[in-house]
DNA sequence: TTCGATGATCGACGATCATCGAACAGTGAC
DNA sequence: GTCACTGTTCGATGATCGTCGATCATCGAA
């Protein structure tokens, strides 16, 4: 277990060792993007089955350790059920503005 | 000729063909990353030539290429010499925030 | 015109990436 | 225990990327 109680494969990194290039890479990538902005609707929190985009299961199980790596989403693991969310006032301690003004902009 | 009297082989793209994920994409390199901050600071526009990074003169065209590509970027020929400068208003006119915030998360 | 300088373009290379199906490991239900 | 379900991990494959040296095109100067 690395700093809390985490779920399988995960481990968080703490945010300050997260650089932004790693961030930046992280959002530029179409299926990610549309990742963070699926999360970052009303609800917070999404079920990984309720994440329905045309790619296998995993590849997105993929993309997810990749947004995970970039300190910007978080697993929570319930039972044999798992959800994701934005660690969002995390990255907004780390990177001020970041995530909310690369969200604006993308749905302009 | 594209759109204006532009310099060599370049040709700016229109800040709104550009995607979001084609700029993140261009920032989510740690040398383009460094060559952005360098245009941001005072002063402006930077001859060519200024800009010296640990990389080989081609490898320097080809990043600049995709800064251009990105439209983030503009290039001016004068003579035999080429100048680079950041699009910074017209890039706030298509992502607003985006290149400040980015910028600012660098070198906090 | 010939020369030197500047920056773009051209392969080529190794590395990284997005994608997939298959196999694996953990959990709750039976 | 066995089964079904869920999400991760493992190769493998094809594409893209960063890097380089070499070549090319353009310009000013001699």
């Amino acid at each position: 277990m690395g700093a809390k109680g985490v779920s399988k494969g995960a481990g968080h990194p703490a945010l300050c060792d997260v650089e932004l290039v790693t961030v930046l890479s992280a959002l530029a990538e179409p299926t990610r993007l549309r990742i963070v902005a699926m999360l970052s609707e009303p609800g917070g929190e999404r079920a990984w089955k309720d994440i329905d985009l045309p790619i296998a299961q995993s590849t997105l199980s993929h993309h997810l350790k990749i947004l995970r790596n970039a300190g910007l989403v978080r697993n929570r693991t319930e039972g044999t059920r798992c959800f994701v969310s934005l660690r969002e006032e995390e990255m907004e301690g780390r990177f001020p503005g970041l995530l909310e003004t690369v969200l604006h902009c993308r749905d302009r």
